[in-house]
DNA sequence: CATGAATGAGGATTCATTCAT
DNA sequence: CATGAATGAATCCTCATTCAT
């Protein structure tokens, strides 16, 4: 077995609520009745597919947590696979745009960090990076290259801020870039969070606080 | 929906190699031949599933590598998630196992954490994290009360590391050890470890090196 | 099991193009239209049907290929079983008319069978059994009966034929009428058809004459 | 669409009951067991599928015919498609056996076809070739290429008798091999033996006897 | 009338588990 | 005990047909 991505832990991650997001193609009643009814959809595989994995949610069983036909599910998504996929990508898409904002932030490489890991620990992505389902990284197929790109992008992106901090005589030059930029996404472990705020009753920003000052100092010149 | 685990991740990665310790129960023929072709059974099992995943691994798979009929797997495991687990525990023991040792370990707490680390990374828990199957954090269901208990245990040994290193004014007395921990398994990261070692050419050591040094620096007092 | 058809194998070759001859049942704007449109899904259910057989071509790519709505396919036809009948028994008709015409046809018994055979080898319906959809053949239920009727008219107009032979002394008397037509059918072969005229390039009117001299002499006294 | 093969029409009709030919791989009971058991399964597909069709034949059905599980047909055939082309082989190879053994008759060309349509007309490819089901023409993928070598040898066999015949002066010169060839095959038209044999009680001598007389006359010099 | 979204029955295939030998 | 043949529940996916708009 070869490691498929250098990310798959957070890919399993990714996928959750921000649907509302995509964009409608049509603005007339039945084309809304549509995304509406793909959002339903995606919720209902979300929650199965988190209560059970991905292996043991059938198509079935979705369909009727939606109140719809089986076959509409094919109107929607074309295979299993796809829905999974759809789960995932608006996910990673929404990380990377975070990470292009902390990029253009106005403030030190430490300020971008700092703004990144809020922006997510706040967002939807990380919302539902909380729960995830391990069993979806063996299922992609067609889609891991792209998911693959859209990994290097942002770890590109972080590996940039990185370099911004190296320069500016605030990070430790000694260590790579790669390992710093993945040890900084592991900061945004779902299960710490869980562990943390919802079962010990941290505040949200003592947590980032937390996670900032380790990573901060870990890293510092 | 319930997160199975606090530790899910890890436990995704435990399973590997090293069922030659565990103990024969009977001295006869008979008995050490059943012990060795478990050995073999479980060995196949993990092989199989690193390449293709937990559910993609056929119970006839495991049967014809290992040259013995699938039948036979049943008189050693009642199910296949029973085989799944079997190939998980183990490694968990090993590593609490490790973490005792740490604490026993003669030195300050910070020492301790890098004896815990450099024994893991080279031990076979480790090497067998490295390549680790998502699928099966899917897959536990009676036995994952066990296994969070082990969980618990090895949080609880860190804890008291770091409890120790608190009291002597070395670690930040602000971070909660919960978390802290966390993050100190969190290092184990098999991808990062492939990334970097196996991918970029880093000496097992330097990757040790670098991986304490944020650690330990983000953590200090 | 029954033997749905005695003549199956040419039934399945019988459908094709000729659909202009059908009577319009109104002069109205919108009748013709629907007639125009009936045309075209005849044509595009044909075309299909031929190059992926009856249960691999779908009502969706019919009326794709239209350029109609799927629903409206049930407006001609209320099942799809009656529109491959719609495509099977207008080159019945067609070839019973030919049968009738080579009776009509002034000259010997012989010379009447060289007629229908030039006649329907140059004709819609010997063009378009040649490339037939084996697969039609399992399809007729409620149709069977009307198809076994038409069948029955034609092999009665050769028969005929046959009687004049024999009656004039052309004609071997010692067999049977049922075998010699469906021997004479049979020369209709579309496989062999194929092979000697598009494969081999030999002439269609070669064709039909070592074909009219095979037979003939065959059946002669 | 190409036709498949020269041969497609007869290929259809090809399969049928001479399974008892079969080599027995061990003499065991067990191995004679399941042989048997094959044999209830080739006999309830084809009666089913003569029945219905291969598209409206159930894999359930025939299990439920035979009395075993459904995953037990897939012990025997790994797929519904090798079911059918287990069908389909023997008879084609029992043909094919035939034709070699009538070219290696003692006697002119002409005693060598009538041997064939004697030998086949009484065997077990003809009395299956009975009931044909056109519907599996369109299944065959993978097999298509060895049922199309099958079919060339056959051809080659009868194309061989035919020059003989040619060169001892009994055949008409002028016709290609391959059209006699086709001609001589389009005698055991199924259809045409049921409904003379069968239905109009004429008995299988006379049959055989008019057909040799149709054709050899029809070919002859 | 025309549409095409929605339906859901139907069917092939897989594979963990059982059990007679 | 060991076997591996037999089982049948489970599940994805297709597509003819319906029907509200």
């Amino acid at each position: 077995m070869t490691i498929k991505s250098l990310f798959e832990y957070q890919i399993q991650n990714l996928f959750g609520g921000a649907y509302k997001y995509m964009v409608q193609r049509k603005g007339s009643l039945k084309e809304r009745q549509r995304q509406e009814r793909e959002q339903y959809i995606l919720q209902a595989a979300e929650e199965i597919m988190l209560e059970k994995g991905y292996h043991h949610t059938s198509m079935d069983e979705i369909a009727d947590r939606v109140g719809i036909a089986k076959g509409t599910l094919y109107l929607h998504f074309t295979r299993k696979e796809e829905l999974a996929y759809a789960l995932v990508e608006p996910k990673l898409n929404m990380f990377l745009e975070s990470v292009q904002q902390a990029r253009a932030y106005n403030g030190t490489a430490q300020e971008k960090l700092i703004y990144l890991l809020e922006k997510e620990m706040s967002g939807a992505f990380f919302q539902f990076m909380l729960r995830s389902d391990p069993d979806l990284a063996s299922v992609f197929k067609a889609q891991q290259q792209r998911i693959d790109g859209l990994i290097a992008e942002i770890f590109g992106g972080i590996g940039k801020i990185l370099d911004e901090g190296k320069e500016a005589g605030l990070f430790d030059r000694e260590l790579p870039n790669e390992m710093m930029a993945f040890q900084f996404i592991n900061m945004f472990d779902p299960h710490l969070y869980l562990k943390m705020v919802e079962q010990q009753q941290m505040s949200k920003e003592t947590f980032i606080r937390h996670v900032a000052k380790v990573y901060l100092r870990g890293i510092e010149r």
